[in-house]
DNA sequence: TTGTTATGACCGACTGGTCAGTCATAACGT
DNA sequence: ACGTTATGACTGACCAGTCGGTCATAACAA
């Protein structure tokens, strides 16, 4: 009898194991960044011996890589979402989309994946290479999707939003930054956040 | 006679050799973050010994907020030009205003401290409140300031960006962020960027 | 002007501690 | 019994921070 899932392979417990490195790693990693974290509190909080890990994993490196690439798995399936072709009106598409980012991705503890990424990326070329290759060009050409389909749509403004989806999501990104950053010296309410947002890209400042 | 600038103080050798240290610390952080920079390479780099670093400053620690502040202060300069009262239309200062961001800190070397900031920041509270206080809050006051004058001109709508300058900042950050990381996997025309900012800023997507 | 002494900026070898990665041994399962 | 999995003490490299020593310059004396 052959194992229907080539790569996963082994049994449960050990899957069990790895899971419970990953998630510990990660944890640390998002307080302490990859230079300063400990293999020690790894293992203590994955509640295993140091030399486990390296039954699992190669190198601190390696480790880094896969519990970031484990915690991004979720948000590329989210993804996956967004890119199938839009029905009714462009702008409700367009605020599903940012909607289930805030609500998925800012609002919750995944926000901090991205910190991680900006301060750790440069050193991890890899991963920068994975990321943008899996979720920011999937998440660039499903933004471009609805843009383009609310234009034909005659909805919206053929503007040069089209060239640059990065003008719609940046309020977000820093929605993300302020919530980790400067959140207990001045509180950032991510709803209404999201609400400006949505205005803002919708209709602009110009009184029209 | 007295020296008119009574804080320098000291000889120009000594501030020489002050700046020196600052400017290569600078740019070890820049490169390899907080943790993982050498107090060697840094003294390499500037041309002393390691021991000469701790006659100007106590610690790693101290060593990198100073060289961070010192950074800062010609974005806060800079700002305060912000600050001064709009005249004429509302668009134009606004335009003048992000422009000026995205020629002198997003277009520029310092940019990086951007991202030095969002790595490191939360190691250093003193750092993140001295930022807040001297930087965000006044930059995003300058941007309420003009926004709220826009409204009393009738030139834009009385909207929730008003309460959230992030909203209209957003993607400059981003297009900062893109830059240092994947500026070699997907090139990023700044200029284009901004265009299109500020284009979606002030018109938005919706067909008027 | 010239020789002598004082100053303190600067140096870099050294110390003490930390931590990624190893490996001999133990525990477990079958 | 035997193979597999886990352990944690250990090693060696690395690095922040120290401190006794050096030397260029300044201050002073003759």
């Amino acid at each position: 009898m052959n194992n229907p899932t080539p790569p996963p392979g082994g049994k449960d417990a050990k899957n069990e194991r790895m899971r419970e490195i990953l998630s510990a790693a990660l944890e640390e990693f998002f307080q302490e960044g990859f230079a300063a974290t400990r293999l020690d509190a790894i293992a203590e909080r994955a509640g295993v011996a140091k030399g486990t890990i390296y039954l699992y994993f190669d190198s601190k490196e390696t480790l880094f890589e896969e519990a970031v690439r484990s915690a991004i798995l979720p948000v590329l399936q989210r993804i996956e979402t967004f890119s199938v072709d839009p029905q009714g009106s462009a702008e409700a598409a367009l605020r599903a989309m940012i909607s289930i980012f805030y609500r998925d991705v800012i609002g919750t503890d995944r926000r901090r994946i991205l910190r991680l990424f900006i301060a750790e990326g440069p050193r991890f070329p890899r991963l920068l290479a994975f990321y943008h290759a899996e979720v920011l060009s999937r998440g660039m050409a499903a933004m471009r999707n609805v843009l383009q389909y609310g234009v034909e749509r005659g909805e919206f403004r053929a503007s040069a939003a089209i060239n640059y989806p990065h003008v719609i999501f940046g309020p977000a990104l820093i929605g993300a930054l302020w919530k980790m950053m400067f959140d207990n010296l001045e509180p950032l309410d991510i709803d209404g956040l999201r609400d400006a947002h949505l205005d803002s890209i919708l209709h602009g400042l110009v009184q029209k």
